[in-house]
RNA sequence: GGCGACGUAGCCAAGUGGUAAGGCAGGGGUCUGCAAAACCCUUAUUCAGCGGUUCGAAUCCGCUCGUCGCCUCCA
């Protein structure tokens, strides 16, 4: 299996650390508001990569942060008139909640950086033992990029590249204007908790470092995130860990997805142009938008519309449609499902090329159906289809939820419409059809029977 | 200005040296009382443009044009 890995900019035979298991971190939210598509890219992706990993035989230990506190959970929870722990833990909860409705699962653990101030500041004691750290007069820490040979390594930048920026302020106490945070002095009314330093907050790249070596130990197999985090983010935490812990490398693989765009400009809570979650699953299933986001290689960028949106819609109600055919008792289909599943497998082995993956299901999902209007017996194919897709996650389910109270009605109107299309009324016939269409019911006819399926959604 | 991606049919999108996957949409057909669904056929002599390397390039190299991301919080 290869994957690409930042660092190199290259594909890299992949062999954890541990034979057999993957450590894989994820940077989590930052819950403030609703988490929109362009974080259900993101978490779709990591959600895959978990899945396949466990398919391929890996034990994979899945951790994702969650950023309790920052500027922008402090400044909304003031003008809420909430306490900053109130509105971020309401939004995780959101949060949470939109991944289970997309399919994905659950880390194994979300730890939160509130929570783990002890370890970090235990990080920062020994970063300023070893003079990678200092203490400002205010009482923030600083890292010290200056004492790092190989800062920047990540994003491929240099000091003397960064300092040509023109957008660098000089800050008054830190030595290098690269220096970051790692504890930020308390202001007035923020949350804050004691240090060795003063009263602060911790910065925001330390907890993933902190975190990823309490929950992961000193080398993390695979740590993941949006490309928008690589500098500074990344950066960072490889500076902190790296020589906090002496431990190199920090992370093996570095894993970066491409970003949603939403018109020409990228998706993001800062920019405001977004679609959030909730809104995009009124339109459309879970199936659909993992989909879509599988639909695209995951570190190329991708554009939400809706025009995109409903191709895969489409393609998920292909997919399920042929897994819940009912096989004809034939002779068995004579496909090569060995051949089908490790053509899957290289796909996915290569890069987790989600697009050529997908293109195989529904290679797959034709045979079906030629092999059901041929007579053949398909079990076995639907069986493959199903698998695969559940190592996608891609559920399969009906679109719609089964709507229990109507279906008596629904099934009552479709048998007095049988028999007027027996006594060739068929005029009234179609109107109950056309009708029933327009209320989301979908009656097809086929020899001897009308089955019938609610449409998606919305549409 | 620095760093990094990308540009393939009407739209989305694989393919990174051997002669263009797949999905959606469109056209024609089979099936059907008509639809729907499904299936079959069809839609890029061509991969932003211009040069170069090669027996051979969408794939490698150079230049040009265009788009996006990061350099400030961001998945």
């Amino acid at each position: 299996m290869k994957i690409y890995s930042t660092l190199t900019r290259n594909k890299e035979e992949f062999k954890p650390l541990k034979e057999g298991q993957v450590g894989m971190y994820v940077c989590g939210v930052t819950p403030y508001m609703d988490a929109h598509v362009g974080h259900a890219m993101s978490y779709i992706t990591f959600d895959v990569i978990r899945r396949y990993l466990e398919h391929r035989g890996y034990e994979v230990k899945y951790i994702q942060n969650v950023t309790d506190v920052d500027d922008k959970i402090i400044d909304r929870a003031l003008s809420h008139g909430i306490p900053a722990s109130e509105l971020s833990e309401r939004y995780f909860e959101s949060f949470k909640q939109d991944m289970a409705s997309l399919n994905i699962r659950p880390a194994e653990f979300f730890p939160k950086a509130t929570c783990e101030i002890p370890e970090m500041i235990e990080m920062i004691r020994r970063l300023i033992e070893k003079n990678h750290a200092y203490a400002s007069k205010s009482g923030s820490v600083y890292f010290r990029v200056s004492s790092m040979e190989d800062y920047g390594k990540l994003s491929g930048r240099n000091l003397d590249d960064m300092m040509a920026g023109a957008r660098i302020e000089v800050g008054d106490e830190k030595e290098h204007p690269m220096d970051f945070a790692m504890w930020k002095a308390a202001k007035p009314g923020e949350p804050h908790w004691n240090s060795p330093w003063g009263a602060g907050r911790p910065g925001w790249h330390l907890e993933c470092s902190a975190m990823a070596l309490k929950y992961l130990g000193g080398s993390v197999d695979i740590h993941g995130g949006g490309q928008d985090l690589i500098f500074p983010h990344h950066e960072n935490e490889i500076a902190q860990s790296e020589c906090a812990t002496g431990v190199k490398p920090f992370v093996r693989y570095w894993v970066h997805n491409g970003l949603l765009k939403l018109g020409e400009e990228k998706m993001s809570k800062s920019l405001g142009n977004l679609v959030t979650i909730k809104e995009a699953l009124k339109t459309f299933t879970a199936d659909g938008i993992r989909l879509f986001v599988m639909s695209s290689h995951y570190r190329n960028p991708l554009t939400y519309s809706r025009e995109a949106m409903e191709a895969a819609q489409r393609g998920a109600e292909r997919l399920s449609k042929a897994a819940s055919l009912a096989s004809p008792e034939g002779s068995p289909s004579m496909l090569d499902l060995e051949a089908i599943e490790s053509d899957f497998i290289s796909a996915m082995d290569d890069d987790f090329d989600t697009p050529r993956a997908v293109s195989i299901l529904f290679d797959l999902a034709r045979q079906i159906n030629t092999g059901r209007d041929g007579g053949f017996d398909i079990t076995s194919l639907q069986q493959l289809l199903k698998k695969l897709c559940s190592i996608l996650g891609i559920t399969l389910s009906a679109t719609e939820e089964d709507p229990v109270e109507a279906r008596p009605f629904i099934e009552l109107l479709i048998d007095t419409r049988k028999r007027l299309r027996e006594q060739k009324q068929y005029q009234l016939a179609d109107e109950i059809r056309d009708k029933l269409s327009k209320l989301g019911v979908v009656l097809e006819d086929k020899p001897g029977s009308t089955g019938w399926h609610v449409k998606g959604p919305t549409r």
